[in-house]
RNA sequence: CGGAGUAUAGCGCAGCCUGGUAGCGCACCUGCUUCGGGAGCAGGGGGUCGAGUGUUCGAAUCACUCUACUCCGACCA
């Protein structure tokens, strides 16, 4: 992508509005726009990047087994008189009528409907396990958006739903969105913690929120310190064996919201050097339910011995658009952001010093098709600019490696790379960059791994 | 929903107290010179001062009403 020829509005300043680094940087590198309280456009850079993590979680809940589909965003009330939620759920839902004044509500999340979508179809206990998803933009009328897209009326989630025969059933389902979500996070370069968690409006017994850690988060939790660096299941982890043993892992060491914070038990279980007691933000959240929608809705199969029972279920929720706040709350400096090359919307950028030189051109253009040829994500800075804006600019939105040409090098026939994190500086050949490029930013693409 | 604030050019702000020609920086447009860390010079364009009502000869400025947005708290992917 040329820069020229692109759509992405920096701002020098920071819009007063914007009070933690995640919302400011988020305005600044032109990732967002905000329409109302609590509501954004996504501009093209943020929207690309809203993409590659979308992807991110679509291929881990893919190979966990999960099958995704697309629900609507308007439901029916009706469906949510069935499971007595439509009275229960408050002011944080929006209801809207249509033109012949039924009521309708903008789904704040959609157990009823994916409830409803099974018991149309799913009669036999044979057709179990079934664990159906969507990614899809909900909206919750928050009595205080705040913080930008952490905490927006509107947003983007991914919510998946398990149909089992029985709880040991449904907590093995429940066990394969755990483990997948190690996997998602760690590959969008998060250390999300899984923590024992309340479970809210949505009801059961079993939840875990993953938390990752933020002074600006809004949850506080306590957790063993080694839950930071325990090693995540790798791609070729066997879903269809018993994850069991890998849950047990995760959950044998203290970690808990303030919500489920059990003081003596916290003492008892982690060594006081290695308490963690801070703010977290909330990207996910797992559940089990049990029988809490199948049955007043009449979600059942029929048993191998003919008897028709209600199936268990799980919800599974990554909120896609937070998401994103958190990773620039973990991996910023005072420049600005540092993508983790899984999520960046660019892989590189490709800086050009004069624009106008001949020889500066002639090679930036050169490098420019070579790395489009080498499959790297780059945005090819042609603006005729000063040199210290286009640094700036390329600090400011994060891209994790800066091709830097210009004349002063190209006497020698050298070229420069930058890596935004780290800041370290590499001169090279410049016949050399595109295959250093490639050495570097291959491996850290995680979608083999 | 309680408390506190803000609203003047695309962005950041001054002007308001003490009513009288709407201003600064950045951004934008034109030209020239520049070009390795947010360039320089010269010229230029852009505003129903959040909305409404009132007071006044005259309102960005004073009064009242409303709206939007932000922050703190209580509540939540």
């Amino acid at each position: 992508m040329r820069f020229s020829r692109y759509f992405l509005p920096v701002l020098k300043e920071t819009p007063k509005e914007a009070e933690i680094i995640s919302h400011q940087l988020m305005l600044r590198a032109g990732l967002i726009k905000q329409q109302a309280a609590g509501s954004y456009s996504w501009l093209p850079f943020g929207y690309k990047v809203l993409m590659k993590v979308q992807r991110i979680v679509e291929e881990e809940q893919n190979r966990a087994g999960a099958v995704e589909m697309l629900m609507p965003t308007l439901q029916s009330a009706d469906l949510w008189r069935e499971s007595g939620r439509y009275d229960a759920y408050g002011k944080e839902m929006l209801r809207i009528q249509d033109r012949h004044e039924r009521d309708m509500l903008f789904g704040p999340t959609n157990e009823e409907m994916i409830t409803d979508v099974f018991r149309s179809y799913v009669r036999s206990y044979k057709d179990l396990p079934l664990n159906l998803y969507h990614v899809q933009w909900k909206f919750r009328d928050e009595v205080r958006p705040r913080f930008g897209t952490m905490r927006s009326r509107e947003f983007l989630m991914k919510d998946a739903y398990s149909f089992d025969l029985d709880k040991d059933r449904a907590v093995a389902a429940y066990n394969r969105m755990f483990v997948a979500y190690l996997r998602t996070y760690w590959r969008m370069g998060l250390t999300a913690i899984p923590m024992r968690a309340e479970t809210g409006p949505i009801g059961g017994d079993l939840s875990h929120e993953f938390i990752v850690l933020a002074e600006t988060g809004e949850s506080g939790v306590f957790c063993h310190a080694d839950m930071l660096d325990k090693p995540i299941p790798p791609a070729d982890t066997d879903f269809r064996g018993d994850l069991t043993p890998i849950v047990q892992d995760w959950t044998s060491l203290y970690a808990a919201t303030e919500d489920m914070f059990d003081k003596a038990e916290y003492e008892a279980t982690v060594p006081e050097n290695k308490r963690i007691s801070a703010r977290g933000i909330e990207v996910g959240q797992t559940f089990y339910f049990g029988t809490k929608y199948s049955e007043p809705m009449k979600a059942t199969v029929t048993r191998p011995d003919g008897q028709e029972v209600a199936v268990h279920m799980g919800s599974y929720g990554v909120g896609v658009s937070r998401v994103i706040p958190a990773i620039i709350e973990a991996s910023h400096d005072d420049a600005g952001i540092i993508w983790p090359v899984s999520v960046a919307p660019f892989e590189a950028i490709l800086i050009s010093l004069k624009v106008g030189d001949a020889a500066t051109d002639a090679a930036a253009e050169k490098l420019y098709a070579e790395l489009d040829a080498a499959g790297i994500d780059v945005l090819y800075d042609d603006r005729d600019q000063g040199a210290g804006g286009k640094f700036a600019t390329a600090d400011l939105i994060g891209v994790p490696y800066q091709l830097i040409v210009g004349p002063r090098g190209l006497k020698d026939g050298q070229v420069e790379i930058k890596h935004r994190k780290g800041g370290e500086r590499e001169t090279l050949a410049i016949d050399a960059a595109v295959a250093r490029l490639k050495g570097l930013i291959e491996p850290q693409r995680r979608d083999q791994a």
